[in-house]
DNA sequence: ATGAATAAGTAACATTTCGCAACTAATGTC
DNA sequence: GACATTAGTTGCGAAATGTTACTTATTCAT
């Protein structure tokens, strides 16, 4: 997990939290570590680089590919980790589901974890939090879909941040209004019913963008 | 800087990002490092505690009182930090201009910071979009007045937290809607003009209470 | 005192957004 | 071909929001 040039500087170390969202429920990457025990991946933190830069590196190594999408999340002391390490400082990323899974990895739903160290289950379990905090100013709904996705896919992540179920025309609405998403000419046939046509994210320049006051959801 | 029950653990500080807003604009509670530098307060992480509590404490050193909103900023290792620690976990904490402020601190606006170590100026700097991130969910606003405040007061902090200006009628109906803030029976005679009714901050049980999807923010 | 200046607070109206239901469209299954 | 299933659209009433204008209460200058 510790690569030869790592240090351990600080008894510090950077915890990935890979999520993807497969069949409506968000799963999180799970390694196994050189004891067979399932645990998140993590690395000692390295001198001279941002953390960041270091929690990249880490995922690149792990599944192979850049992370779209990657924020910090609530460094934590407390609880036991794999590596007794005296803090944690864990990064939340975003994939797609359909990005191919390394051997020796594998997706597990967060509310059915595996025996993961304490900390590491908290970090996992706190990756939600994180992605709500940062889905209406980031587009993370989107990071964690393919680069061509249908409009359903990307409702159900809706969906499935929010905790709750949207109304489809409402959505569609919204999310035209926001120059966010642009169709491509293709379509999908899922099987049963009519095929549904693909979008890619694409942010335009929109006119306004103040953001507005919200409270309706302050203090719960 | 540093109690004596405590331990260099990791090599991690906690560093303190204390706001509060002061003639629209957001300050910062600096205070001076043995050797009379100017330093945000911060201590060694220690052992046993969580780190948001002994943030909490610290705090509580330095200003007296309890910190009434606090969140985890995002940790930094890059640059320089004053006692040389590996890494900051920094907490951004709010509180009211009217709580006094005891010798050998002091409130610095952002925007005109002192000559801070990089670390820690880039901590300070942070500070406002933390804020801005939890503003929507958690009573930041509220937090940065005083108990009993008026609406003119918050309308004035929200401006200052989204970095625009905002309409009167609009702003006092949202307000309403959500149920968050009491009158009280008490006015305050600011000098010229009409006397402004002082309001609390008083969240009450509301219903629905469930967030929408907003895309008009993603992607700056 | 009277009235200008200033700031708090309210009312009314147009515009936009949102929730909802009903509808059309394209595909697979029996 | 009838039917179930999923995608996508349309229209309408309700609710939220932006804007302008107005009223109320106070200080200050004359």
């Amino acid at each position: 997990m510790s690569s030869p040039k790592s240090r351990r500087r600080g008894g510090a170390t950077i915890d990935l939290v890979l999520c993807s969202a497969r069949a409506g429920r968000l799963h999180v990457l799970v390694v196994k570590s050189a004891s067979g025990k399932p645990v998140l991946p993590f690395v000692w933190s390295v001198d001279g680089e941002t953390l960041e830069e270091t929690a990249r590196e880490l995922a690149k190594d792990i599944t192979g590919h850049g992370i779209p999408w990657m924020a910090p999340g609530v460094a934590t002391a407390s609880k036991k980790h794999p590596a007794e390490s005296a803090l944690s400082v864990p990064f939340v990323g975003v994939m797609s589901a359909t990005t191919p899974t390394a051997s020796g990895s594998a997706w597990v739903a967060v509310d059915a974890l595996p025996a993961l160290a304490p900390r590491q289950k908290a970090l996992a379990e706190g990756a939600l939090e994180t992605l709500r905090l940062h889905m209406d100013v980031a587009p993370v709904a989107f990071r964690l879909l393919p680069p061509a996705f249908t409009l359903s896919e990307l409702q159900q992540v809706y969906e499935l941040l929010l905790g709750r179920r949207l109304h489809k025309a409402s959505f569609r609405r919204a999310l035209q209004a926001a120059y966010l998403a642009e169709p491509t000419d293709e379509w999908r046939s899922e099987g049963r019913g009519r095929p549904a046509q693909l979008f890619r994210y694409s942010p335009r320049k929109r006119r306004g963008g103040h953001r507005s006051v919200r409270f309706d959801l302050i203090g719960r």
